[in-house]
DNA sequence: GCCATATATTGACAACAATCAATATATGGC
DNA sequence: GCCATATATTGATTGTTGTCAATATATGGC
């Protein structure tokens, strides 16, 4: 992972509620609309956030007739953990 | 560390500019000015960064004479690591 | 085809961010 | 005290972001 791109993922998670709709969705795939219920932001604030999450790879999407079901992208996510895992103090 | 301030740090590092900052200083202290060297960018957005990533603890300065020493404080960055690592998918 | 529901898009707005030029402040040497 | 140097602050500008209300799109059931 570049550091462009590390940079990029720091920032879409560098904003409480997509920070915590991450946590989220590491209990596993959730619709738009439950992750709605959880957070006083409208539907289109939401619609938002996943877009930034989406393109970023962090999150995807599975479209399943009126549901769109969000779900972490692991592959990507241990990518960046990896690389903040690297960066060695002291 | 709560949701909030990891939030905050990762905003913070969400800048390439800063998040190679942060890795420069993994190498150890550097005054500004051996910093400013490294980017280009003017003197006054170096010190914007330097205070953004001060404002949240990230990095910390030792003044001496004329020159800011600049470091990555450990604890904080470990901290960190740790929040971002407890994040487990699938 | 119409309606209800789930989600996306658009447009607007206020707040914030990255950057620079100009200027201010602080320090050490003379 | 004056000068050079290191850094900070201010002010301005341009671009981006988080948010909402309003509207559009898509889907499934009747």
């Amino acid at each position: 992972m570049t550091d462009k791109e590390a940079a990029l993922l720091c920032k879409a998670i560098g904003d409480l509620h997509r920070l915590q709709i991450v946590q989220l969705l590491t209990h596993g795939e959730q619709c738009a609309c439950e992750l709605l219920e959880k957070f006083a932001i409208t539907q289109p604030t939401l619609s938002h956030h996943m877009r930034i999450l989406c393109r970023v790879k962090l999150v995807q999407v599975r479209k399943e007739g009126k549901w769109c079901h969000y779900s972490l992208n692991c592959e990507k996510f241990v990518e960046f953990k990896n690389y903040i895992e690297k960066i060695t103090c002291c």
